[in-house]
DNA sequence: CGGTTCCTTGAGGATGATCAACGAGGGTGG
DNA sequence: CCACCCTCGTTGATCATCCTCAAGGAACCG
């Protein structure tokens, strides 16, 4: 949970409802508003000019998202789009930021919250400059299994599609699909009924 | 200016020489200080498994770098050299986490520098996924031109050898170099005895 | 002038993208 | 229970392009 709802509500914030694939900001707009997913989730990403996704990430129920223009009074770099029918709060950005001023231990998250998003893109960055497709697979399975890192030991399911991971990772569909088979046969990965393990 | 130099010897910092080329701190080090630059510039950099380097960012005197790890008890995902004799004020970690919280108006500001430090590598990271040479080097000058807004009009020149552009993109040294002429045929830059304007 | 460092060009090869087609599973309605 | 559709996964063939390797030229500096 990232700024508690009482005090959101307290401030002035109000709910609301987005459909599946409703689009909550776009690329360019201004940002005016903080966002804080109560049910749902919520995917960044941009468009190239022929017309290819790149994620620049998901956040789930509990993850406020698109904070940083707020910051710097600057447009989005990215869109939003709601994954699946969600409920997200809304607070403008004065009120974000006056509360950002007035209680020092949200404060405190938040810059710890900045700074593993910089610490993630980075990680994000070197990856996929890096042109063989096993490394920005292999970057992108790491990646999930920290952020979703109660049992270190064992294999996680992956719970994306090869067209999610394609669009993670900024490869085709076709490249994903050849480069985890060719990591399964050198048991880098596990593969069970179209299922992937990591 | 970053943090007031004032404040930091007050708090115990202490300045330090770097050689050119010397190594300030390396990817997997834990993060233990926070660094301004007095004197000279630092480039902050990632080696791929075949020796290629991928330039994450330059700075100059009068900027902090490799803060984002200090907020998170992380270790460091790239290296830092200097990159000209430079003169580094240090101060340990909690004594800056100190500061931090003691100075209203520099944690204001370390908000807003994080935040703008996630905004260009969202660029950045759209910008490298994208296979077209020519885009990924159109997003650097850019990038470049932003940060040295003194003036909007007119060319500015790049101060940067191919090699150097080709970190920064990850592209290869004769792909920059082959885009680039293309580019010039194309006036979108300017190339005169060698040196580029954009 | 000799030695760096940087820039440039060409030829060839490797590999990811593209295009086209098909297979497999899951859900829905008749 | 079956037929249909829709999404997702898979495979093969071909293409485009960036990388690689090799060589030489230009600028700069002591």
């Amino acid at each position: 949970m990232q700024i508690d709802l009482d005090i959101l509500f307290t401030w002035g914030a109000v709910a609301k409802k987005y459909h599946k694939d409703e689009i909550i900001f776009y690329e360019d707009d201004l940002a005016l508003f903080y966002f804080q997913i109560i049910e749902g989730s919520v995917k960044i990403f941009c468009t190239n000019e022929d017309g290819k996704d790149f994620t620049q990430g998901i956040f789930k129920k509990g993850s406020s998202f698109g904070e940083p223009p707020l910051f710097l009074d600057e447009i989005y770099p990215s869109n939003a789009i709601a994954q699946e029918d969600s409920v997200i709060i809304k607070i403008s950005k004065d009120k974000f930021l006056t509360i950002i001023e007035e209680y020092p231990d949200i404060n405190k998250r938040f810059m710890q919250l900045l700074a593993l998003r910089i610490f993630n893109k980075t990680l994000t960055t070197k990856a996929v400059v890096n042109s063989k497709p096993e490394y920005r697979i292999k970057a992108f399975l790491e990646h999930f299994k920290k952020e979703n890192a109660n049992e270190i030991k064992g294999k996680v399911q992956i719970p994306y599609t090869r067209q999610e991971i394609a669009n993670f990772t900024g490869l085709r569909v076709e490249t994903v699909i050849r480069t985890l088979t060719q990591m399964k046969n050198e048991k880098k990965v596990e593969i069970t009924n179209h299922k992937l393990f990591y």
